[in-house]
DNA sequence: TCTCTTTTAAGAGTCACTCTCATTTGCCAC
DNA sequence: GTGGCAAATGAGAGTGACTCTTAAAAGAGA
């Protein structure tokens, strides 16, 4: 009896080589492109009903009819509804961009650097684009997305926080950090969400600067 | 046909005047007191039945049958099973805290007072303290309570963000007020989190202090 | 005591999610 | 190619949270 666990690719088929894998099949066969593809199959499917329709009026099974495959498959590839949405893909990039920054640099600065490399690269392609504009209107208009989203980040969080802890030399669960990293994600979280409700008139990125800048100067304002 | 309302007192019937009900029916009715009392009931249940089987484990149907009332009482007190434990009752006394703080004080400086004042009532009664371990731990556990407590969080922050917001004179949905709470709250929070992570060896309002502290000098640490 | 209104219980219905089992399908010797 | 194997899928039954409707019960006030 195998455990079934086609989820969490955790990266498209661009990026050669993931850390966390245990050695696992090849990633060119017709297996691997067909997942991917049934993935990506779901996720679209989803996006345009609930555009259409709204996420609380979009069954599962309508999301599977669209899609073409059986209801059990699309929570075979997502463990919730909610997870079609809140893709985590970017952790692990994240996590690379943040160990190649210098080791005396001060935790906030790499963390801005890391997220002006991320947003970099997702706003370059439209197509990115475009997919993480949708996601955040679904994060600021269904609740339970948005609760989630806040707890992706808190994970985002955990993970970069162990790596700033590691470089510091300090506990991994270690107060500062944890309350560094929590700080850090809410207001970046915070200052997307301000984003979006701002109908996105103005740039992500400079808004992100001055929210980092307000908590660098100790929140004085 | 009348719209059932009989939710959210927000406050148990101590306090004397509510400043957002529209001069609702008076508070020391026998109807009042009986709705007081069920809520209690199904709350304790709940607590009971959590602590001895999960919170997974544990359907509304026997909460409702160990409260002794019908599992659609439950929800019309309850508008879901995971704000049985997430009340949101302290936010308006928070609230009147706030507005109670002199007005050229460091909004920092602020909310950690009234944090203290918070606290320092809750901590008071061994009977509020024990509700909040209990609720705390079911936050820790439980990912579906942990992602609605942070949503309660923001919450609070937005309530609390729009009475600073107009003491400092600034629009209440401004990015720097709206990043300061999101950033006070999250820290908040983390540390709460950090208290109930390490079995509560340590007291909760020094680990606040250091977190705050640690956020006043601009995450340097 | 007699109304009026609020609160409750009961029950049917929807939907997210889980588990099991039989069938299909890509994979890999041979 | 072909046959065996493991992985992926589909189908269906089951659980549990939550909604809505309706009729009975119970407090408030005359």
């Amino acid at each position: 009896m195998p455990d079934n666990d086609v989820m969490s690719p955790r990266t498209s088929d661009v990026v050669p080589s993931s850390p966390s894998g245990p050695a696992v099949t090849a990633k060119g066969g017709l297996r691997e492109r067909k997942k991917a593809q049934t993935r990506q199959a779901i996720r679209n499917a989803a996006y345009r009903l609930f555009a259409e329709h709204g996420y609380d009026a979009t069954p599962v099974d309508r999301i599977a009819a669209e899609a073409d495959v059986s209801p059990s498959t699309v929570f075979r590839y997502f463990p919730t509804k909610e997870d079609i949405v809140l893709t985590d893909e970017y952790d692990e990039v994240m996590a690379d961009m943040l160990r190649a920054r210098p080791a005396d640099e001060a935790p906030l600065q790499s963390l801005r650097h890391v997220m002006h490399q991320q947003l970099g690269a997702l706003l370059k392609d439209p197509e990115g684009q475009l997919e993480m504009v949708q996601r955040e209107e679904l994060v600021r208009d269904v609740p339970a997305i948005r609760a989630r989203a806040h707890e992706s980040m808190s994970e985002t969080g955990r993970l970069l926080g162990g790596i700033i802890a590691e470089r510091t030399g300090r506990p991994s669960d270690d107060l500062e950090v944890r309350v560094f990293t929590a700080a850090v994600f809410g207001v970046i979280h915070e200052a997307t969400m301000f984003w979006v409700d701002h109908g996105r008139r103005e740039d992500l990125v400079p808004l992100l600067d001055r929210a980092l800048a307000l908590l660098r100067r100790g929140l004085e304002f």
